[in-house]
DNA sequence: TTCCTAAATGAAAATGATTATCACTTTCAA
DNA sequence: TTGAAAGTGATAATCATTTTCATTTAGGAA
């Protein structure tokens, strides 16, 4: 949990305070929890997690704080279809993989895969340039998932 | 898939029984707008032009007969971060081209292209195979979108 | 065609994630 | 150190979507 060669605490530092943001005490605790955990956390999920480090931590700071990591890029909102926002790290210093979803219809899985990435990346770069120059968009980032029937939720039924 | 006569009404009858379900005005008058209209409209954008034809449709049937059409894929349903489900027909016999959606994130304005889009579909029908035989999943369908400011709101800024 | 029953429906209430409000607290540059 | 601006938590408000339930309807059977 708690970085020791304090690198740890920085390199975000700065990305606030570029942004105009001020550095407080459950910002820290958002971010580590991001930064420290599984994929693709709910609010609430990411809620009592910072709740338990420190319970001074309301859901309105949770929220608060994700949108401005999303505006800084530090972090994706996913839907996955179960009617609530997932977060999670967009790669970054940590060396997080970049990846994509896999999600099954039925029961809500969702499986991270990184193969294929390279292709995919090297056609969707591709394909961003061409779109920001017919249409004028700075891109700044894309989405690909796939949707399906897991293995549990397909073995059985016949289609 | 050989339609042509008739093809105003039945097409989808077939599809409805196939899975069970009646075919009500209701059914009919939603379908019916998705099938005549501009891309990506919200439940309550169906509703209010729904209930200009039939005032007896509520919005209970438009989200329920959403539901249902997404179950049989005629149906996709989008996020594009305003914060209520967007619907459009998925390519059929109507010959809608495939595409994809670029989104701003800063006034939700969406556009579609169709740019490149051989190029991505042959990949991700490589990449799809390449899925299903390692995750054993049933893969449906996919999602791409591209995110960033669309002209209007990077003119001027410097970013 | 008439009947019958499961399926479908609308109105209204409930739900649940997210957002706004507001008085109080904290950060950080001067 | 200090004060203005930014940040905060508790609570209420919002608002898209779902559930409930009494009533109606579609469509196969008779």
């Amino acid at each position: 949990m708690l970085e020791r060669h304090r690198r740890g605490q920085s390199w975000w530092h700065g990305k606030f305070s570029g942004y105009g943001y001020k550095i407080t005490a459950g910002r820290e605790i958002v971010l580590g929890i991001l930064v420290g955990s599984e994929k693709h956390l709910s609010a609430e999920e990411i809620y009592i997690k910072a709740h338990a480090i420190n319970p001074a931590i309301g859901m309105t700071t949770v929220y608060r704080t994700l949108d401005i990591l999303i505006e800084m890029r530090l972090v994706n909102k996913f839907d996955f279809g179960d009617g609530r926002g997932r977060y999670e790290l967009t790669e970054g210093p940590k060396g997080l993989r970049h990846h994509h979803h896999l999600v099954c219809t039925s029961c809500n899985r969702v499986i991270d895969y990184t193969d294929f990435i390279d292709e995919e990346v090297e056609l969707l770069s591709r394909t961003e340039k061409g779109l920001t120059g017919k249409y004028n968009f700075k891109i700044s980032h894309h989405l690909i998932q796939f949707y399906g029937l897991c293995d549990k939720c397909h073995s059985g039924r016949e289609n």
